[in-house]
DNA sequence: GATAATTATGTCGTATACGACATATCGTAC
DNA sequence: GTACGATATGTCGTATACGACATAATTATC
């Protein structure tokens, strides 16, 4: 038989928070899908390229590592790009394990004007309708759900 | 050279939260999977069955909504429960339009024994290792967080 | 009562996203 | 220098997840 606390009830609030990540997901990418059907990028491959041309020849699993993915997931996302032309594998020379990504010269220019706007998601947009303070708070709950969950992982 | 303002930078924020939705989303699928693997249900599926059982005869527009998906998602979520004869489709009696969603006998004794542990996800273990405090903060952040993006959808 | 607009599903193509497995390569122990 | 474990990547099968489109059925409009 499960007790039952009086006090607030995890459970309960689990649940919604669950509801709420699952809405949360699919309103940041949502608007963003329709600049991609414009011809530009997902979501996914737009974080993929920022971090691609902040880190000039960043490994695979330095990739999944920074996007927090597994490298499987990463490895399709970078040959989508690459069919595009956007980004180059190259094998590292000394190492032939790694296989380097490389920015395609014409999307470094592009990526280095556009990742202030483009990086200006729906999240951006909706943190600037809050104050400071809620900002700082819903960050804060965000990196310690993560802590708890990084914690209970052990 | 990009501004660097004394106050906190919202994009930065935004970044971060980012990273943090990424790696929650990925911690709180992982250790269902390996439930799963031994025969039992995804974590959408769980949900599904969730809803299905104390919604019965509950239609895919309202599934979807309830589960904040698009219809589409949630079709082929009940293809594959169907499949696995855990759940049926019955078209309306008086309305052809709508399918509704049965749970099978089995499934509703076995979710309604289950599901109390089945909901206890990695995410409510996470919350129990945080006080109540935390956890009315960091619901209330997630909650908050939802708002500004539907406002910000407008 | 026929037609148009709306609504609920289904289906398709594509992009995530994962784990499991395979392969190639490096480092190390021997 | 060879065998062995660790590491990096690639590949496969499956399950989400979405929008766009098609279809069927209800409702509204005339």
């Amino acid at each position: 038989m499960p007790r039952r606390p009086a006090k607030a009830e995890s459970g309960t609030q689990a649940a919604e928070i669950e509801r709420d990540l699952s809405a949360i997901r699919r309103m940041m990418r949502k608007p963003l899908e329709a600049e991609v059907s414009k011809g530009n990028l997902t979501v996914p491959q737009k974080a993929a390229m920022a971090v691609v041309v902040r880190h000039e020849g960043i490994s695979l699993k330095g990739l999944s590592t920074a996007m927090s993915l597994a490298h499987s997931t990463v490895s399709g996302i970078v040959d989508r790009l690459e069919k595009q032309g956007l980004v180059e594998r190259r094998t590292d020379a000394s190492d032939g394990r790694i296989s380097r990504i490389h920015a395609a010269a014409v999307v470094k220019d592009f990526v280095r004007e556009k990742i202030p706007e483009l990086s200006r998601g729906p999240l951006s947009a909706a943190l600037d309708r809050a104050s400071a303070q809620e900002r700082s708070q819903i960050a804060a709950a965000m990196r310690r759900l993560r802590e708890l969950l990084e914690a209970a992982q052990l």
